[in-house]
DNA sequence: TTATAAAAATAGACCGGTCTGTCTATTTTT
DNA sequence: AAAAATAGACAGACCGGTCTATTTTTATAA
């Protein structure tokens, strides 16, 4: 992997593990293996680039799992159980250390650093996008609305799951897709 | 108000808009116009057990506002209604600096300050078996259960309208509560 | 193919500032 | 007089970021 993605990766998973503010420069290059010129070569921008590359990068991974687990399955309610499976997994295997890796960043920055939001923004329009055309894809009247409002509960189910250390409000979330599927469609 | 409280009272704003992690001690003394050894005197534990105390303050405040909102209204839909209307007003009234008070500090201590985290836990547990009361007072079936899941469905909005700066999400939930309501019980 | 110039990347010392926390006084209250 | 609270200097570590070399790679020309 290059200097450049291996910083990128350091700094995705330790700002999904504790946030932007706790993670500091020198962690980073250090858990790189890198000296801080590097750093400031491909990121001019300092943390606040870094950051943004590494939600970015979360875009990509995590869209990309999306649309695996969604045509690997057969009706859209497994699809969306995927997903959830998939927040399962990482949940458990991290021993809860790794919830949604925008979620922290996102409320850290609401109030301070507009140009972070932004990104998260882009990561969550771009999630909220691939699970919509999944959705019309297997035939429903899906919208942006349908995929918005799965994505938020699963959002306040990986909240109370990292503060719980428990899978139970995910398991619920999964026990409530067909329901939020079938009415999703019948509301205008 | 007394100098405990007035490093209680800015600490929890200012981990509400921006976290723990950013934070500083010098930042809160200075906010309270306290110099540091009062700050050591009333909270020998440092930073942690400031943060914890906020939290509780938190449990307090909110649990007293709950109460208020569910024994003004007439139905449990009211009240439920009312408890979202008053995250609308602090979201809209504070620019969306305001979220959720506990969110921001349990996703930036999950994986790394327990103490913290069980501070969160106490304050969720708190506001969850309040709302559960007050749904068994309102003469439904609402076990833990039920508070949960809109706690649950509460954070995931709270954190999707900070990071689109719009009460959309919250106002979605507003319309989906009676159809909470009316799953819970009918369920097992 | 080799020599060389230009560009890219690596390396880390260093800066001013801020971090949490400690410590000793001094003032205020009991 | 004793206890509580206020006051802030100070310490050692770490912060993000800048800056100058040095090494490595790439591109070009003889």
């Amino acid at each position: 992997m290059s200097s450049r993605d291996r910083l990128i990766q350091v700094t995705a998973r330790l700002i999904r593990e504790k946030g932007m503010a706790a993670t500091g420069i020198n962690e980073i290059i250090t858990a790189a293996g890198l000296p801080k010129g590097s750093m400031y070569h491909y990121f001019p921008g300092g943390k606040e680039e870094l950051v943004k590359a590494a939600l970015h990068s979360y875009k990509d991974w995590l869209g990309q799992s999306f649309k695996a687990r969604m045509k690997g399955s057969t009706t859209a309610e497994q699809g969306l159980c995927g997903i959830v499976d998939f927040f399962i997994h990482d949940l458990t295997s991290s021993h809860y250390v790794a919830g949604c890796p925008v979620a922290t960043v996102a409320l850290e920055s609401a109030g301070t650093a507009p140009g972070v939001t932004e990104g998260v923004r882009e990561v969550m329009d771009h999630w909220i996008a691939s699970l919509c055309a999944y959705l019309q894809y297997k035939g429903l009247a899906g919208n942006l609305t349908t995929a918005t409002d799965f994505i938020t509960q699963l959002e306040g189910a990986l909240v109370m799951a990292r503060i719980y250390q428990s899978t139970e409000p995910l398991e619920r979330l999964k026990l409530k897709i067909t329901e939020l599927l079938q009415n999703e469609h019948t509301t205008p």
